[in-house]
This record gives C-alpha cells, sequence and structure tokens, in this order.
DNA sequence: CATATTCCTGTTAAGGTTATCAGAAGATGT
DNA sequence: ACATCTTCTGATAACCTTAACAGGAATATG
C-alpha cells in the first residue's frame, strides 16, 4: 500500500471535473466576478469531492502578493519576545494575513539570512525586532528602498521610509534608578553589561544618567556583566545575574542596591543575594526590567518597569498593514511608548 | 522624491542587461549546466549592479519545493518550545532548509490555520508541536495522505506515514512521584491539571502510577489545578502554581510534597509556600518538571524532571528531512526519549 | 576526414493561478 | 425591432523561474 507521493490537486483538475474553465473555478473561489448559482453548485461539489488546496505560490506570484509578514526574533526563547509576537499576531490575524516568524539566534548574519529567506518567499512585508547592527541595518536599507515595508521594533534603525516603535528605555533605565536614589541608595550596582561595552543599552543610559544628576559617581566596580554570556546579546539569562550579583557581594564594599538589566537577570541577582544569607530589600534592594508573569510572584515580588510590550507588537503590524495596503508614499511614523515603574517589595519592603 | 512602489528586478531584467538569455542566468546563479567564464562574469557584473533577489514563489511553483519546513507551536512563550524550535533550526539550517514558525496559541481552529497557512506556502514538509485534538490530527491525517512529510513532537498524532518524536512523560513523572515516596512522603499533591480531566497529561498518569504501585490513595483534593486557568492547555505558569498550592495549603491535612506540571507552576508553588512561613523541602518538598535554566537557580534549588528538549527537536528535524528527500516511502518511525530526574535541594534539602 | 564528444547558449513550455479582454445570451428600454 | 445593458463564461496571456530539448561551435577519436 505504498503511496507514490501525489500531485496537488489543483484548480485546473477542479475546473476538469466540473466541466468549466479553470477562471470560473477561480471566480468561484474568490467570489469575485459573475457566476451563476448553477454553476457555482457544480465547482463546489467537485472542490468538495477532490479535497482541493489553492497553491498559494502560483497565486501570490500572480497576485503580487502573499497577505503574509515576517517577523524576525533575535531570541524566541524570551518573555518579551513572546508577548510581542502576540500582539503582532492579534492585529495580523484580525486583518486576514498570516505570520511567519524567522529566529535569528542574535546573529547579524543570520538576521540577513531571516531577511533574505522571508523576501523570497515575498512577505509582503517586515517587522524586525532584533538588535541593530551594521551589517543588517545596512541590508534593511536597501530593502526598504526595493520598496518592501519594514518596521522595526526597538531597534536602531531610522530609515526615512521605516516606521519605528520602541519604548522609553532611557527614561525607564532612569526612572530605576532614580527610585532607587529617592530610597537613600548611594551605591547603586548594575548587572548584566559592561561598563564599557553596554552603551547600547539604553537603559543602562538612565541608570547612569540617573546617578550623574544626583551627583553620584559611576564606579566600573559596581557595573557586573555576569560573566562571558554578558556580551552576548540576548536576553540576560538568571545565569548571568546570578553570577553578576556574586561579583557584586565579593566586593570589599559591596552596593546597598542594584538594577539588573531585566527581570530574569534580577530573578538570578535575588537567588546569589539570598544564597549569601542576605535580605531583600533590607540589605540589598533590587530592580528588574520588562515586568515579566513571575515578578509579581517571587519572594519578595520584585520592583521592575514595565514595558508596553504587546502594544508595541500591536502597532508595529498596524503600521506595517499601513504601508502595505497604501498605494502612495506613507510618511514616517515614529512611537516610543512610555515605561513604567512597578514598585514592589523587593525595594520597599514591607 | 517619492517612490513609486518598484517592481522587483527578475532574472529576465539581468539577462537583458547582460545581453543573454534568461536561462544563462539561472544556470550561473543555481552553478548548473555549462557557462563560459566570460558569460559568467558579465551576469555577476549585472547581478552586483541590480541587486537581484530571485523570486522564491517562481523558483518554488518550477521546483515544486520550497526548501523550507514549517514549525507549528502552541505557545511561543515557553522554554520548552523555545529549545524545541532551536533543535531543529539547527538542523535544518546545517541542511540549507528554512524554518517558518507559526504560533496557534493553543487553539485546535488556530492550528488548523497555521497548517493552512504553512501549506498554502507549500513548505515541504511540517513539524507539529502542538497539543493534540480531534480536529487537528483528523486534519493532519489528510495531509499525510495527501503527501506532505509531518512529524508530530510530543503530540498524540500517530499515522502509519507521519513519524513521532516524544518523551516519555509516563516514566518521567512515575520517577518524580517515586522520589518522593522514597523519601517517606505519603501526602503527595499534584499541581497544575484537576484529577478528571487531567489525564491527557502523561506527567499526571505517571503520578497516579506510582501512587497506586505503592498503595498510596489518590485523593482528589490533592490535585490541584490552579484556578480558571488549569484547563486551558499551554504551558502551566507560576500563576497556576501558586494559587495550586494555595488550595493544598488550605486544606485542613497540607500534602508533605508537591509535584508540579512543570517548573514555572513549581516556582509559583515555592513562592506560595515561602509566603505562607514554610520550609523547602523540610516543612514541603516540591518537584518540578522540564529542568529549565531557572530551576538550578532558585533557593532552594528545584528538583525536577529533564527532558532532552533539543534532541528532541533535532531528531524531528532529522525524520523530517529524511522523508522529504527519500523519493520512495519511509517506514514510520516512532522514537522516545527518556527523562532524567534532577535531584536538588528542594526535595532532599541540605 | 568523418564521426563522436564536450562545451556553450538559446528556445520552448510548464508550474498554478488570475487580470483582462472578448463574446454570447438574456433582459431592459425606447 | 433595435440599441443598450447586465449577466455569465471562456480564451489568452502573464507572474518568474527552470527542465528539457535543440543546435552550433570547438575539440577529440578512429
Amino acid at each position: 500500500m505504498s503511496k507514490p507521493p501525489k500531485r496537488h490537486v489543483t484548480l485546473t483538475d477542479i475546473a476538469a471535473a466540473a466541466g468549466v474553465a479553470p477562471m470560473t473555478v477561480s471566480r468561484v473561489l474568490n467570489g469575485s466576478g459573475y457566476v451563476s448559482a448553477e454553476t457555482r453548485e457544480k465547482v463546489l461539489a467537485a472542490l468538495r469531492k477532490m479535497n482541493y488546496r489553492p497553491n498559494g505560490l502560483a497565486r501570490a506570484l500572480k497576485r503580487q502578493r502573499t497577505e503574509t509578514v515576517g517577523l524576525v526574533l533575535g531570541d524566541i526563547a524570551n518573555p518579551f519576545a513572546a508577548e510581542l509576537s502576540r500582539g503582532v499576531r492579534e492585529v495580523l490575524a484580525a486583518r486576514g494575513y498570516n505570520l511567519f516568524i524567522c529566529v535569528s539566534e542574535q546573529s547579524a548574519k543570520e538576521d540577513l539570512a531571516a531577511f533574505d529567506s522571508l523576501l523570497d518567499h515575498r512577505v509582503d512585508g517586515l517587522i524586525v525586532a532584533t538588535r541593530a547592527s551594521k551589517l543588517g541595518n545596512d541590508r534593511l536599507a536597501e530593502i526598504v528602498e526595493a520598496g518592501t515595508p519594514v518596521v522595526a521594533i526597538g531597534r536602531d534603525f531610522r530609515h526615512p521610509q521605516a516606521d519605528l516603535v520602541t519604548a522609553d528605555h532611557l527614561r525607564g533605565g532612569y526612572e530605576a534608578a532614580q527610585h532607587l536614589i529617592s530610597l537613600g541608595h548611594r551605591r547603586i550596582g548594575f548587572i548584566g553589561v559592561s561598563l564599557t561595552s553596554g552603551l547600547w543599552l539604553r537603559r543602562f543610559q538612565g541608570y547612569l544618567e540617573a546617578l550623574r544628576e544626583h551627583g553620584l559617581p559611576v564606579e566600573e566596580e559596581l557595573v557586573a556583566g555576569g560573566g562571558a554570556s554578558a556580551e552576548q546579546p540576548g536576553y540576560a539569562t538568571e545565569e548571568m545575574g546570578y553570577e553578576g550579583m556574586r561579583q557584586l557581594l565579593a566586593l570589599r564594599e559591596p552596593p546597598t542596591a542594584v538594577f539588573a538589566r531585566n527581570d530574569f537577570a534580577a530573578f538570578g541577582a535575588m537567588n546569589a543575594i539570598k544564597r549569601a544569607g542576605l535580605r531583600i530589600p533590607q540589605d540589598i534592594a533590587i530592580v528588574g526590567y520588562d515586568d515579566v508573569p513571575l515578578a509579581s510572584h517571587t519572594s519578595p515580588p520584585l520592583t521592575t518597569v514595565r514595558q508596553p510590550t504587546r502594544e508595541q507588537g500591536r502597532l508595529a503590524a498596524e503600521l506595517l498593514l499601513r504601508r502595505i495596503e497604501s498605494r502612495e508614499p506613507v510618511a514616517r511614523e515614529e512611537r516610543i511608548f512610555a515605561c513604567e515603574l512597578v514598585v514592589r517589595e523587593s525595594t520597599v519592603g514591607k
């Protein structure tokens, strides 16, 4: 009972079975043009019988659009990416578009491969949420100039014909640090990047700005990368946070508060603090970033900065569709969402 | 300086620019057939100048293959899905295939939409890692029978022409419970499903089996769904674990140990235990499932069951490619990976 | 020197769909 | 009765690429 790899049923097969021209079947399928009730019934009968699936390739080739959007993520494993893609999907699904996700695993080269792969399949537009790179941005500029709509999310890509959606992480980082300062902390650590190579990280810049503004010195020893993985661009891990915190705890004069690059790093740091037998926040206060679901369920619950992630995805999708569906050139849009400090007990213990 | 939506550069454009036939350009691009060095140079020059990108739709339409594989995930937000897709990607990338991911958000209907969307784009094969449903399995059977290679991961879909990759969660669940029993526990709770509707969950069956085998009664009150979200099929959340544990703690006679459906539920449970002022594992021992990275960094570190997630993804990809690239029918393969109990301090405290 | 072989290039058709045009049949208006 | 319009269906070509074939030129073989 071995099945030879069957050919797909084509629209022409249906036409033959129903005794009509292919074009008529096409009209029935798309509900366009005139078809008599009688003919329609014949075609529908044939369709039901033969289990036909339209060939999207051929259709897209002819129509010059695929009704599919590509989303490029740097890393599929983090809550930010997940939430973002949900937002994107919501909007696309409602408007009848499909979403294909490509993951670049944080490599600029894979980024290019993902762009190419999606473009070769002629997606109607691209949403890019990977870390910026010279290589990637150059290619993106080419893509935009070749006429494919592109929207960047939280990625430093500015182009007169592409939209940008992001959150104000400079401000978010500033407020997190400011919060700790206002609680009286003077030695405030940062976990997740190193001082020398972390300036691309907006929330880190915000931290530096807050310190500067309050006349606090920026001490290199208080900025803990968290080991070898620190320079990797992805979402910081709890491992990174754990290692970073251990570095800080090993100082002659450890910080009294730390700001972690994201919640996962903060979780790792919290565990390091507890293992060292110290209390949160009495001995060391801690702030995370992102407000992932887990953040409100740790003990103590984590003070963190919430960014409207799903909204960013939704808006990006809407901006993209606007470009896709507009005939004439569209004015550039850059939207920066505000972040919100969520104060919990990891800084103002009960 | 408004740009009209440019047409893509086609192979024919290149041919015209280089003064050769389209076929010759095709030969240069694909490195197939004979092309003189001189002609090749002309073509390459034109290619460089005109920024050409092959039209994958047309190519795929002609070649009848896309070198693209579709992966359907139920939920992008969980570590299992992330790790799985990494494994799949690794293998595909090495063999020159692209990966498109579709997310069904745990709905059987969306599942079908994802299948259709990928099939309409004529992916060469499908890897399905969503929860089984009657609707979905019926459709998958049709797909397989229509000739598209399909591999299921951890999904109850059996078909003579489709492969199945999974891990032995029955055994995994059994060992987790067995571990707690061997530590002397007699009242062992389960968090993450309800007794009445949780039987689809293999690890839960393993738990029941272990109890039965040791003559322990299965008490309904010890099986805590964790609120309304419990019946949702996705990855259990820490919220679910938190709520579930609170239910168990409210019993007249709470369990002395709990087994959580996955690590995230376990984290939530741990936090509920700590908030109640109890100690882990002295008052309540806890076991999770999956061994996500965070599990070794909680305090105390979590005893859990490790499943070889990435390997499952890799194997699924390999099985799929085997089917895609073989002309003749391929024998069905069902591979069940063993799970491994990882004992940490949440059960055998230091 | 005739014949076979290798190298190179072009022509044609096809993959499955749909836009466009053309034409037939029936309905409506004057 | 004739022009006009609406409704229906089909033929043709095109979207862009490549497989298959064909043929010409150059080189090798007997």
